[in-house]
DNA sequence: TCAGAAGCTGACCGATCGGACAGTTCGGGG
DNA sequence: CCCCGAACTGTCCGATCGGTCAGCTTCTGA
């Protein structure tokens, strides 16, 4: 338990990273932080890493490859299905790499500046455009943007946009389909 | 036009602020990024007041009390009318304080720990609470998250989830009936 | 006319940031 | 036994942060 799931001083520097970009933010996370967290010098983790840059673009690397990916396999489908498979696939990518994309929002504005993004950018554009293309008004464009904007937030770690009193204690199964369901009523689509 | 909607040289220091803090973040703004904007020098700045976290006080008061007060008043409203008031409000007065919401979005993490953020906090609280009485199930719950989170990114100035090639160009008055709309969609309330 | 307050500036301060670098520890192969 | 390279430390650096302070204009009212 005490061991991390992955390995060496590397793996230990990337969970900690990771957890603290998630609670406080790229810019609020200084290299001491992450030192302290990992019981090392602050010299040590530039030793295994470039820079601070370079541990965020590695612990982001697998999320925004996964969306990258998502983004290929959706371009050869056809209408419909591509609404449907769009849904479960962003719902299921985000849960996946929920702590991933609770560093990715955590600073929003520069993060979109941020080249790491680009991948994550050309994924939500394309989904954007197949769930918008059912009607040319702007109301479908606008309910996929809810769907897009908020399925991440939601899954943020402990980060909700005002805090419950009792957080959902429910499984991820049952969150995926709910928040699936849910997307699906909001976008109009079939079954909802 | 080249004179703000506030008068004097605190005015052009908050309006200021208030872009830059969307643009770029709380943490991503420096006191010398404003004094540029505004055309002073730094020590300017806290002349007119008492630091930075003050300027950024007064900037949020107006929107905190906004939220404070649409807070209490869905208090005395029955259930059903809690449902509809409560969206309408909600997207109304986040639509109101387009600018300052960007503001409280930007650092999330950061923010919630903010005293500021405790009266909206309490707002959205109380809304989930009434939108989720529909029904016990967590699904409920979700969609009012949902509704809680997307709004207010939807409603961010420049700041999109996944950029879109091209910008919803719609009035307000037009996008406020579609993420009502949109909302009540997603909730299931009647008229959807 | 002039005293004094308001508004503002340039210079400076300590703290902290990301990062650089020389030196130290230490385990394993020749 | 020696030594080499990987792993790591302590220390220092320049830049930048929010904030302070003495002093300089500029306006105003007695």
């Amino acid at each position: 338990m005490s061991r991390s799931t992955r390995s060496g001083t590397r793996g230990e520097i990337l969970d900690a990273a990771a957890r603290l970009f998630a609670a406080t933010g790229f810019k609020g996370t200084s290299l001491q932080d992450i030192a302290g967290e990992v019981g090392c010098s602050k010299a040590a983790l530039l030793y295994h890493f470039d820079g601070k840059d370079a541990i965020l673009a590695e612990l982001l690397a697998p999320a925004v490859e996964a969306f990258a990916t998502l983004d290929a396999r959706l371009a050869g489908l056809g209408d419909d299905d591509v609404q449907l498979a769009a849904v479960e696939g962003y719902v299921d990518l985000v849960m996946r790499f929920r702590r991933e994309v609770t560093v990715l929002y955590d600073d929003i504005p520069a993060l979109l500046q941020r080249p790491a993004f680009a991948g994550v950018q050309g994924m939500s554009d394309r989904l954007l455009d197949a769930l918008a293309a059912r009607s040319p008004a702007p109301a479908a464009r606008v309910a996929a943007l809810m769907v897009l904007s908020s399925v991440p937030v939601i899954c943020m770690e402990p980060i909700e946009i005002g805090v419950r009193t009792e957080p959902i204690v429910i499984g991820d199964d049952e969150l995926r389909s709910i928040l699936t369901r849910s997307a699906a009523r909001t976008l109009d689509l079939r079954g909802a």
